[in-house]
Formats: C-alpha cells, sequence, structure tokens
DNA sequence: ATATTCACG
DNA sequence: ACGTACGTGAATATT
C-alpha cells in the first residue's frame, strides 16, 4: 500500500493573520512583536507534522493592485492595511516559511489565492507525478478550488477541518465547489467589499444556485420562473453586478509562475537558520519542541517524533497496559453482559455504541435498534451517559418506542457535574480534559471514545458522593435527569412555523427597509453603512454635529436609549430608530427562522441547553425560541405565524409574578406574604404600603414605579439603576427603596442574610438545593464585589423558579400521558409553559396545565403559585 | 474573538 | 470616587 504523494501550499497572509488574531500579544525583551510569528510557526509545524508531504509551498499577497483592483475600484476598497504590529511580524513570518522548507510564492498582479488556485489545478492535471494538493488557509474564500484531488485544510483558533467535495455538498446545500463562485456573485462578501445582487443573502442565493445550476442558468431563466416578483426585481436591477462581483470571487488558476510538483519538492527543516531565526525572535519553546542547538546544520526531513517531546514528560510509561487493553476490544464486538451499571458513550455520527460494562472490558457494538432497546430499554439497568437528551432525541427519530423512551435507569454525568459545579458544559472533551490521560495515546478516534466510556464510569462515582455531601439528589435525581427526557420530547416535536406567512411579512418589512435607508441617506446627505455603529457615530456626531451623551469602550453610542434622547435635534433620528426596529425583525426573526425551520415537517426544533446557565434557567438556541418578540406590537405579529398544526390547539400557561411569591415565602415576610395569600394584585399593593395611600387610590403611575421597584429588588436593586429605569432622581429612588424595606422589612433581613451566607461559605443555594458559587465576592474590585452580592440576592430566587417550573413540566408531561392524551408539550420560556393538543382535549389540558404548575412544589411554599391560561390557534391568540 | 445592539423572562 | 439591576442568544461589524 503506497500513500499517495501530497503537496501542502499555504495561503501565508491568512495564516498569519489567524495567527495574530489568536495568539494572545506577545513581545521579545526589546518590544518586538512576536505572537504573530509564533502563531504561524505553530499551524505550520503541526500541519506539516500531520501531512508529512513531498511538496509544499506558501504563497503571499504583495502589496502592489492586482489584476481585480485594476478591473473595479472598489475591491478590497473597505479594507484597511495591517495594524503596525502586524506589518511588523510579516519580514520574519516569511524568513521562517523559507526555513521551515516551504517554498515562498508571491507574483505581481496576482493574490496569494490564486498561486493556491494555480496549484490545485496544477494537482489536477499533472498525472505524472499523481498527487493531492492540500490547501491550508483560514478563509473559505478557496472552497471554490476543491476536487478530486485538492482539498483545503481550513485553519481557525483551535482546530483545523478538511474540506472535500463531500463537505462542501453538506455546508453548502448540496453544491458542488465550482458553484460557491456564482453563489458568492449573488449574495456578494462584505470583507472583500464584493456586492453581489442587493437583498440577496446567502440562503437564497444557495437556493437560486442549486435550482438553476450556474449564474448564466440563472439568468437565461429566471424571467420564466416561479420566482417570487420581489426576487425577480432585484435580480434584473444587479444583472450587471453579479456578473462583476462573479469576476472578483472567481480565483485565478493559470497564473504565469513556474509551479510543478518537483519545483516545490519539500526536503525539511533548515535548522541552523530556522534556530537563528527563532533566537532572534526569543521563541524557545519551539527550539526547544524541535530540539533545536546552536551548533547544528543541515536538516530534519521529518518533524514527527520531535512534537511530541513536550508530551512525553507527563508519560511515565505506566498507561502502557491500558492503551493496550483498549486496542484488544474491536476485535470482539459481540454483545456485552449488561450487568448492573454500564457506561455507554454514542457515537451518533459513527452508528456505535462504546459499552464499558465493568470498568475492566470494553465493547464497541454497532448502535442499532436492537441494540438499543437491549441497553436503555432494561429496567434492571442504571446507565451512565454524558448528554443523555441527545441520545434520547435520536431514540425518538428512530421512533423505536412509541410509548416511552427507554426504562433504565440513566445518570447522566454532565447534568451532574453542571449540578456540582454550575458552569457551561456541553462538550465531553472539556471533562476528558480534566483527567488523567498521561499513557492513553489519544489521538486515535476509537481508543479516545472508549476512554470516554472508561472515564465516565469512574466520574460516577466521584459524582455521586458529591452529590449526596452537597445535598444534591433533588436536583439531579428528581430534576435534571428526568427533565432531560422532557426535553427531548419537545426538542422532538418542534413548534409548526407558516413560511409562507413569515416570508411576506418580510416582504412588507423589506419595503419600509427601503424606504427607511433612502430617508437616512438623504438627511444624512451620505450613503455609509448604517448597521455599523462606527460609522453611524461618525455620521451623527461628527458630520451633524449632534451632542454625544454616552461613550462606549470603543467610541460614541448609539443605543436606542440614546438615540431617543437626540430625537428632537433631528428628523434622522426617528427614520434610523425605526430602521433598527425594522431590520432587526427581518435578520434575526424572519430570516433567522426560516433559516432553521425542518423542510420535512415545517417545524422549527430548538435545542435546549440544559447544563449553560449559572442560575439553573434553561437556555433555547437554534433557533432561540425564548427571545420572540412581543412588548412591541409590530413584533409581536410574528406570533401569528407559530401555529398549531391543522385540528390542534395552543395552550398556552403563565406563572404569574413567580419571582415575587417566591421572595415572599423564602423571606417569610409577613406583608408580602399576606398580599399573595389575599389574592390582591401585588404591584397595586406595593404601590399603595410605599407612597401610603389607600390601594384604590393609587394611580397607574404609582402601580408603575412600584412595579418597577418590585422588579429591582429581585435583581439586587441600587437607588441609580433604579431611578434610571423609573425616569425619577437618585434621591427619589432611594426613597422608594427605603420605604420599601420599611414596609416588607424581612425581605431586607432575607436579602442580607443570603449575602452573609455567600460570603461565609462561597455560594448560595435554591429552595430545591441547586448553588450557585459567587467567586466575585472574594475579590478586590469593589463592582466585582457589588456584582457578587446582588448576585447572591438574586440567584437563589431566579434559581427556584428555574427549578419549580422544571418540575412543573415533569409532571406536566406524566400527567397528559396519564390521562391517554395526545397533547405535547412543546415550549417552556422561564415562567411559560405551551402545550399543543387537538381541539378536543384543549379543557382537559388547561385543567392539567393549572394544577400540576400551581401544585408541583407540595407545601414548601408559604404562599399560593397561580398559573393564567389561554389558548388560540396560534401563539399571538394564545398569549392572551 | 470581541464589541455593540436588541430581542426575551 | 466610582459604576450600577439578574439571566440569556443572534446578527452584524471590526480587530
Amino acid at each position: 500500500m503506497s500513500e499517495r504523494n501530497k503537496l501542502l501550499i499555504i495561503d501565508g497572509n491568512s495564516i498569519l493573520n489567524r495567527a495574530f488574531y489568536g495568539v494572545r500579544p506577545m513581545t521579545t525583551r526589546d518590544g518586538r512583536p512576536t505572537n504573530a510569528i509564533y502563531g504561524f510557526i505553530n499551524m505550520i509545524l503541526k500541519q506539516l507534522e500531520a501531512l508529512s508531504p513531498q511538496a509544499a509551498g506558501i504563497a503571499f499577497d504583495l502589496k502592489e493592485p492586482t489584476f481585480r483592483h485594476k478591473k473595479c475600484d472598489f475591491y478590497k476598497a473597505t479594507r484597511k492595511g495591517m495594524p503596525d504590529e502586524l506589518a511588523a511580524q510579516l519580514d520574519g513570518a516569511k524568513k521562517a516559511a523559507e526555513y521551515l522548507g516551504l517554498h515562498v510564492l508571491s507574483l505581481s498582479g496576482y493574490e496569494a489565492d490564486d498561486i493556491l488556485g494555480s496549484a490545485a489545478r496544477l494537482a489536477e492535471n499533472d498525472t505524472a507525478n499523481d498527487y493531492d494538493c492540500y490547501i491550508m488557509t483560514g478563509d473559505r474564500d478557496t472552497f471554490q478550488l476543491i476536487g478530486k484531488k485538492a482539498f483545503v485544510l481550513l485553519c481557525t483558533n483551535n482546530d483545523t477541518v478538511l474540506y472535500d467535495e463531500k463537505k462542501i455538498a453538506e455546508t453548502y446545500g448540496g453544491l458542488m465547489p465550482s458553484q460557491l463562485i456564482d453563489l458568492k456573485a449573488l449574495m456578494g462578501d462584505s470583507s472583500d467589499n464584493i456586492p453581489g445582487v442587493s437583498g440577496i443573502g446567502e440562503k437564497t442565493a444557495v437556493k437560486l444556485i442549486s435550482e438553476f445550476a450556474s449564474l448564466d442558468g440563472l439568468y437565461e431563466n429566471y424571467q420564466n420562473s416561479s420566482l417570487s416578483a420581489g426576487i425577480k426585481t432585484k435580480l434584473e436591477k444587479d444583472k450587471d453586478m453579479a456578473y462583476t462581483s462573479r469576476f472578483l470571487a472567481e480565483i485565478c488558476c493559470d497564473v504565469p509562475l513556474p509551479l510543478s510538483f518537483s519545483d516545490l519538492k519539500y526536503s525539511g527543516i533548515n535548522k541552523s537558520a530556522f534556530y537563528e531565526l527563532l533566537s532572534s525572535y526569543e521563541l524557545k519553546s519551539i527550539i526547544k519542541r524541535l530540539g533545536l542547538t546552536s551548533g547544528e546544520t543541515g536538516s530534519v526531513s521529518s518533524v514527527s517524533l520531535s512534537l511530541f517531546d513536550e508530551v512525553s514528560d507527563n508519560d511515565n510509561g505506566s498507561g502502557e497496559n491500558e492503551v493496550q487493553i483498549f486496542t484488544d476490544f474491536e476485535e470482539k464486538l459481540s454483545a456485552p453482559p449488561l450487568s448492573d451499571t454500564v457506561s455507554v458513550y454514542p457515537d451518533i455520527e459513527e452508528n456505535k455504541l462504546y459499552i464499558d460494562p465493568d470498568g475492566k472490558t470494553m465493547y464497541i457494538i454497532p448502535m442499532t435498534d436492537e441494540n438499543l432497546r437491549a441497553v436503555f430499554d432494561n429496567n434492571a439497568l442504571t446507565v451512565i451517559i454524558y448528554d443523555s437528551k441527545e441520545l434520547f432525541r435520536e431514540i425518538l427519530k428512530r421512533k423505536i418506542d412509541s410509548s416511552d423512551i427507554c426504562s433504565c435507569a440513566v445518570f447522566d454525568v454532565m447534568l451532574a457535574e453542571y449540578a456540582v459545579s454550575p458552569s457551561p458544559k456541553g462538550n465531553i472533551d472539556d471533562i476528558l480534559s480534566g483527567r488523567s490521560t498521561a499513557g492513553f495515546d489519544i489521538s486515535e478516534k476509537t481508543q479516545k471514545k472508549l476512554l470516554y466510556a472508561r472515564v465516565l464510569r469512574e466520574l460516577h462515582e466521584e459524582l455521586k458522593t458529591r452529590i449526596e455531601k452537597e445535598n444534591l439528589e433533588k436536583i439531579c435525581y428528581d430534576i435534571e435527569f428526568p427533565l432531560a427526557r422532557t426535553l427531548a420530547r419537545m426538542e422532538h416535536e418542534g413548534f409548526l412555523l407558516d413560511c409562507g406567512g413569515i416570508a411576506s411579512y418580510g416582504e412588507t418589512l423589506d419595503a419600509r427597509l427601503h424606504d427607511r435607508i433612502t430617508n437616512i441617506y438623504k438627511l444624512s446627505g451620505c450613503d455609509f453603512n448604517i448597521n455599523s455603529t462606527k460609522q453611524l457615530g461618525e455620521v451623527l456626531y461628527g458630520k451633524l454635529g449632534l451632542p454625544a451623551f454616552k461613550k462606549t469602550k470603543s467610541g460614541f453610542s448609539t443605543d436606542a436609549e440614546t438615540l431617543e434622547k437626540l430625537r428632537p435635534y433631528h428628523p434622522i433620528i426617528n427614520e434610523i430608530l425605526d430602521y433598527r426596529v425594522v431590520s432587526k425583525l427581518k435578520s434575526t426573526y424572519v430570516e433567522g427562522l426560516l433559516k432553521v425551520v425542518d423542510k420535512e415537517d415545517m417545524r422549527v426544533h430548538t435545542t435546549f441547553k440544559q447544563a449553560l446557565t449559572m442560575t439553573g434557567r434553561l437556555s433555547s438556541v437554534e433557533p432561540n425560541l425564548q427571545n420572540i418578540p412581543i412588548k412591541q406590537a409590530e413584533g409581536r405579529e410574528l406570533r401569528k405565524f407559530f401555529i398549531a398544526s391543522p385540528g390542534n390547539m395552543l395552550v398556552d400557561a403563565d406563572y404569574s409574578q413567580i419571582e415575587l411569591r417566591i421572595l415572599a415565602s423564602l423571606s417569610q415576610d409577613k406583608n408580602m406574604c399576606d398580599a399573595f395569600l389575599s389574592g390582591a394584585d401585588i404591584h397595586t399593593m406595593t404601590a399603595s404600603q410605599v407612597f401610603g395611600v389607600p390601594a384604590g387610590d393609587v394611580t397607574p403611575e404609582m402601580r408603575k414605579s412600584a412595579k418597577a421597584v418590585n422588579f429591582g429588588i429581585v435583581y439586587g436593586i441600587s437607588d441609580f439603576s433604579l431611578a434610571g429605569d423609573i425616569g425619577t432622581t437618585r434621591k427619589v429612588a432611594a426613597e422608594y427603596i427605603e420605604k420599601y424595606f420599611l414596609k416588607y422589612p424581612q425581605i431586607r433581613e432575607y436579602l442580607d442574610s443570603q449575602i452573609d451566607f455567600a460570603v461565609k461559605n462561597g455560594y448560595v443555594t435554591t429552595l430545591f438545593g441547586r448553588r450557585r458559587y459567587i467567586p466575585e465576592l472574594s475579590a478586590k474590585n469593589k463592582v466585582m464585589q457589588a456584582f457578587g452580592k446582588r448576585v447572591a440576592m438574586n440567584s437563589p430566587i431566579q434559581g427556584t423558579a428555574a427549578d419549580i417550573i422544571k418540575l412543573a413540566m415533569i409532571h406536566t408531561e406524566k400527567a397528559l400521558r396519564r390521562e391517554n392524551l395526545q397533547a405535547k408539550l412543546i415550549l417552556q420560556i422561564h415562567d411559560e409553559l405551551i402545550v399543543e393538543c387537538p381541539q378536543n382535549e384543549t379543557e382537559k389540558v388547561c385543567g392539567i396545565l393549572k394544577y400540576e404548575m400551581e401544585n408541583c412544589t407540595g407545601n414548601l411554599l408559604r404562599v399560593p403559585l397561580d398559573v393564567s391560561l389561554s389558548y388560540g390557534k396560534n401563539w399571538y391568540e394564545a398569549h392572551e
């Protein structure tokens, strides 16, 4: 078996740029910056080691204009020159590349990309030498060069991903690499200032190119196609620009440069020269890593061995036996004996289950429906797993069992880790990286996964004892573990969207957006990017000379609150504020949602992050369904497109003032508890207490202020912020707070007690024992300390509310099944649950939601919980 | 990658 | 004297 020949060709400027922004600043003792060179060398060494190429080159851009600039004056016109610290490292990087053994290439009138393209073309054509070309770069422009024998190694800061034709098809909706040129012709590229067709983004562009195959195909046929009138108009208007953009986007693959496989032959590092260079930049760690010394001459043709020198310090040889054990397993792939506790690492990509049944042996079995059932539908078994929700979703997708997901007990290591120390979890490698992996060669994929299963087993033991010791049983066993099943079902179910409705709503937004843009350009007297806060600031505070009230780190603030103050000064402000509202709706919601609907069922399937927030709340991503607009009438319209499927109904259940009720209960404040027990309106009651008037005499303004105070208390109030919130002076705000605490004295005592507890113990807890550690309290910085105090006051409240609704979700789902209803829980928004059900189940579902949500805490609280219900055919109607 | 802005509870 | 509510995610521009 002979390995194929390889040519490594590197995009020098791109890699250097990545290195510069990715590596923290470093300098030599006399102050010369070296971070980019350092990162640059490390990245290249890594690829040289991984590939062992027979030929290698590196291409750099020159400063002179290229044939693209000559044809188009706006090409890369918005590009800034490189920062001085980077420019100062350019020559050093080129030298380093040379001494690394790379052939350094540049050509006047062409860009580095064109040289890469020509090298790739060479690989495709040079049948005599028959080699593969690997393009190493940090940007995606070169994807168009990918072919049967040309690949892209895309380097981001942490890792490198190989792109071939298959990967491109997966990433770009089935397109071939060469079609990416036409794609860019339509969608443009802001970083190169390639305009494309205005109003067409990636989504539409992919659709058009896959439908019409090419830009030419599109322009020949679009008039008679079924495309919307809006898109046709846009295409017609910018036809010339589309073709100009295509010209700019296409990489030239036949530069006039003598390139051949033998010319680029790689013959290793020039040791002595490289040593001198590294010394002059004081990059000792690289010298050490390569084992270079001052006296050496000649070259190293392979860097693979020496690269592991640093790691080998940790390897005291003790791990070798275990590595051998692992390699044995792959051979005996029978079904494992299922003892009472097994740890499992499911690899959904490869369709395999890695199982450790006893801490001694390990098995890899195919993830068939049968095997899944054998392991997970086994009520005698406890399964240790990391991120059980993902596996539950996979089982639901396969429709293995319609009634229940599985009968085994589950110990989810991710959730247990989160309960024990609530900082973001989700990547199993993070857990592994903290473990003793010395001696394991985890670069082998299979061994790594076997190691996961083994480590999960060990972690289970540790976590079990910590859970007991820290009283986290309720959080883990009663809340988080069972909740993972419920969340998996909710994600699987999804929320039905009226995509046509959203799209036409988007078009009305487009028209309005166009109007605003025209007016803004007219009123300011110039065209600029309104989305750029920097450019907007220059126009408002520079050109138009408006008063600047607020600063940000890097300039003057242009947020809505600031602009609001500027409204009387200039008519442009109105337009900008409206532009902001509309463009937010268009890009985040209209385009954002359409981007993620599942074309199979027209539903959006969010992913709930169950191990992320510091307080115990869930978060929702791709899409985030927890921030769909409601406060403003215009945005609220969007909720009309979140619909029940035909014959179904949406039922929406909200806790009213759950956080204040929790505060009342935890503090046992007599007055506030009485208020809730009597069923009165809490904000009116507070207003009456704070302003000293009978409840009947409370004005709407008084109630509004009282409401703000109530909210503020929950957040760990300050007079300054309260004043800002309700628009009064700091002094008046301070008086409100003072009066508030006079009327609700136990609340002050309670909040203070939480701070004391946190200072003493380093953490606070919720009603159910969930912890949040607060290291900020021991910080020297006073601002940090103040933040820590607010966290100590807020987290038990927000966290208890999170615990309660989680419990309610588990109970609600159980009740819906018990009653044999088809109703499905589909969404949670912190204090709100949404169920979709057949219309005839509506009444029963309302009853279940109200009962389970109000009673899930048993007698743990001193005040009642109150849930308000409503229902409708869409979310707008269902949320009164 | 970080900053700014703005959507939600 | 100083900076200010708690908890999130997405889009966009800039470094």
